[in-house]
DNA sequence: GATGAATGAGATTTCATTCAT
DNA sequence: AATGAATGAAATCTCATTCAT
């Protein structure tokens, strides 16, 4: 059997085994028996279980960059990239949910070399993002020069948003990728929209620090503008 | 010395060196010896590692839940209880960032024990925000009858954002917990606001099902409504 | 059991062990069953198995330093102290065989570090022997300025010998340590005194060099002296 | 490539691998490498790792003695013939380093069979400087009749002083093949003719045994004759 | 109440060795 | 004649866990 091949079957295994078991967990030898082959041979094509839990990131992350890329077709209107690029990532996490929790769960949670991995898909993914959020709002014809801060806080959350619900889909029987993007979406680009057009929520003023634990108290007086209206 | 003292340095170490170290890497002879304990006291007090962890958890989980009710005060407006939840939200994230390892990390990591006790607690919480979402439509005088489904889903959304950037926060030199949480609320306020409204963004209509990855091609029309307009 | 007797015992096992299977054929789980212990306790009190061959080195080093000083009394003349320390020499390493193989044969045979740790011990004898030397020469009031190549290739010598003879008498059935003491005096003592005379033995004259291996040929001309007289 | 060629390559890889790593710790996998063949090639020519140690051994081995034979011309003086032995060994062990580890350190420290096989041609040039010391003694128109024990005794610590010497040489930049063979003479030659003259260094009569490690105390009377003197 | 001493079980990794071609 | 592909067996080392005191 050819060396490619077995060693895609090995990388499945690992995927598989490191997102049910965790990193720590997982052992080689249960890698090895799922993927039909002696553990040696897992050393001599993979050199060690760090560098086999990084060729599944490394598999994993490019796996899913492609189908959210491949989801978001340029020459969409911005909204409609971000509803597309959404739902692609939605069914991919479905459809790979072991891929996901190592990406999502694992690579995260086991050194900073593996964080670093995901980081990097991560912010990659952030970007795209945020050029659509930038390219939506050169769309409406606002003004482009949203504060670079707010931006990337928002795509920030818009990802992490995305990442929860991810999560929240693969945990709940019955949810779809339509569903969760829908959800988002309607969560989120409302919000974008107002933020383009200025009419941002404002927090209260500070008021004086109080005790306890430190979590400041609640806010006094309001400031809000447009929400709920 | 009293047990309650001793068992809760125990925790505050356990909690620091699972925070860091990770669960399966932390290990009980590092525990004890930072506890300034010796092993067999750790466990005739907590019993396996396994129940020392789930300690952790829970006393993490309560004392995160309890400084997000104490910070949204029941009589303000729906709003700024959310404002000041998530802002206590922040400011206790930041603050035990450790506490916060373990919970959002690492009981979702390793084991479906864990990660049960922190979805309980998770559970809890998007409750909460499902209610204030409620209160809030109530407020406004809109239709509370929302579909269940889309309320627990924003909820989700809006709880998996917050998880987000607290990581984020944590992660950033500088941030503070108020601006975490106006970001979010920027973010969420108004798509919540147009949601109840009846505004929504609604995904263009399904098309045929291609193969490949199974991700679906782009949508070909938009139904969208009010968004960035 | 107290720490120290144990560590005794597994030190005692070790020597043992390194000295009858050579250090790396020798295993921690042997080593521990020899013991009387279990493996991890070896590791817990003596950390690697480098470490544990080191701990070996040093306490063989030290006992066989210190036998041979011990035997080599400092008020005696010269030729006496050499002879008295030879026997302790021989003594010992005919009554510790294995201790003798961890510092003759193994510690050289298995990295730098281990050959450095018996690289000192053997420094300090040769230093030693070199001190003997250089008394016997001023006990014959001869010329106390010996070239100092010479002395310490000369101590360097009769130290090789020496550790020769101690294999060849551990090998050979009936040997005693005063024979081979006996035998290692008569070999070198008169040659050490003839060299104080100045009577050494010169080489012939170098000739043109021939081809093959490079081994040069045998030369023509002597230029012997004393010897066979 | 015929045969014969290949296998003399494997065995130059194997020489050096060995002489370099040790016994143990040299790999088939860099034997092959280093060789130049596929590892099966090895397993096919030469049977397992032990059969190509002890052919290692034995090729490396006859050219030593063949070295020193070829050195030694039978037609000479005794001592000219050792010295011009001597020569030979000091030049050849510092040609071929690798191939004198594997003699003198790897072979003896790893297992009985392997030390039989130096043993073997050890013994043969014990033999060969036993018989340049009796014909010494017959040059010299002594009583060849030296008591068996003896002599071997002496050829004994000959050859460990050349050996140990081999290695001082070896370890010492600039330290020449001509230099240790003058070492050694300058420190043996005397000692042999003198013993040949029957002055002999007699060791001191044996005293009461003590106790302790066993080492004997110190000589309290010298029998002492010639030396120094 | 508290611990020094000890271990069973299992982790990753390496290596000599052999098929099938 | 020669090798790419594969493995059984064993090595070092770690860790959660428990006695005996």
């Amino acid at each position: 059997m050819p060396r490619a091949v077995r060693e895609q079957q090995m990388l499945d295994a690992a995927v598989r085994t490191f997102g049910q078991r965790g990193y720590m967990a997982a052992s080689m030898d249960e890698i090895a028996e799922l993927a039909g082959v002696s553990k040696p041979l897992v050393y001599l094509y993979l050199n060690s279980k760090e560098d086999l839990f990084t060729a599944c990131i490394r598999r994993e992350a490019q796996a899913l960059t492609e189908a959210v890329r491949a989801g978001a077709r340029p020459g969409l209107p911005a909204d409609r990239q971000l509803w597309s690029g959404l739902t692609a990532f939605f069914a991919h996490t479905a459809r790979h949910p072991d891929g996901w929790a190592v990406l999502h769960l694992q690579a995260r949670t086991h050194g900073e070399v593996f964080a670093a991995e995901v980081a990097a898909m991560r912010a990659e993914i952030v970007a795209f993002v945020t050029q659509l959020i930038l390219a939506a709002a050169r769309e409406a014809h606002r003004d482009p020069d949203l504060p670079e801060r707010e931006v990337s806080g928002l795509a920030e959350a818009l990802v992490g948003a995305a990442e929860s619900l991810a999560d929240w889909a693969n945990a709940t029987p019955g949810a779809t990728a339509r569903q969760a993007a829908a959800t988002l979406m309607n969560f989120a680009w409302a919000g974008l929209g107002n933020l383009m057009t200025g009419a941002v929520w404002s927090p209260p003023e500070e008021e004086g620090g109080d005790a306890g634990d430190g979590d400041e108290g609640g806010p006094r007086q309001a400031g809000r503008t447009s929400p709920v209206r």
